[in-house]
DNA sequence: TCCAAAGTTTCTGAAACATCGAACTATGAA
DNA sequence: TTCATAGTTCGATGTTTCAGAAACTTTGGA
């Protein structure tokens, strides 16, 4: 019924599948659903995103990548900062995930 | 806003985060969905679970330990065969943390 | 030009994982 | 009692991951 994308889905659970990214992405969806009910494109920059993790930079870096690697969120460089904002389809496929059948 | 339960929640996704662990997941899933339309309990026992899943007995019994750790699963021994039921609680956190938000 | 801010890259070590083979433990027939 | 079934436990092994230190890269002022 779902095998072909079982794997896509196992890589983006596993990048959520850890408390600091967790937090991360938690922060960022929350985040884009006030931008979102201001009715423009959010701008997050990294630092931003960071509340009450305590881990340094190079962590923090590291953990976005895997987040955008794994296709969760997007991200885009503007001037010094780092603009993240979360795939929508990645969100709706994760909700289908867990989702009563056939609904 | 909920800071408590990142711990709890990243856990079982990360629980979810191996293809061979989230194939299981989702053929109990699909089972038990089954069963509740017959209206009376599920008995899927571990082998009837391991649709197309190339792995031998003890990494199963490994990846079983796993989800039910994770809260996700209820075993139960019956006879020979082990009973796997998911955790309707564990499906509705879930469920509930990729929903939008307030909803 | 010089500096601080915001990330990135690379490297390293410790810890956690995934998988398997071999040996083991029930359980339920024959 | 003997056997096959259905899992489990126990190492061993190789892989991946997490985190921080140090050094680097852009970018945007002063």
């Amino acid at each position: 019924m779902d095998r072909p994308d079982v794997k896509r889905l196992a890589r983006q659970l596993k990048a959520l599948g850890h408390p600091n990214r967790l937090q991360l992405f938690l922060n960022l969806v929350e985040e884009s659903q006030l931008d979102l009910a201001k009715g423009r494109t959010h701008d997050c920059f990294l630092a931003k995103l960071l509340g009450g993790l305590d881990i340094n930079a190079p962590t923090v870096s590291h953990h976005v990548k895997e987040l955008a690697d794994a296709g969760l969120i997007d991200t885009e460089r503007q001037g010094k900062q780092l603009i993240c904002s979360v795939r929508p389809d990645a969100l709706h496929a994760l909700r289908a995930l867990f989702e009563p059948a056939g609904t």
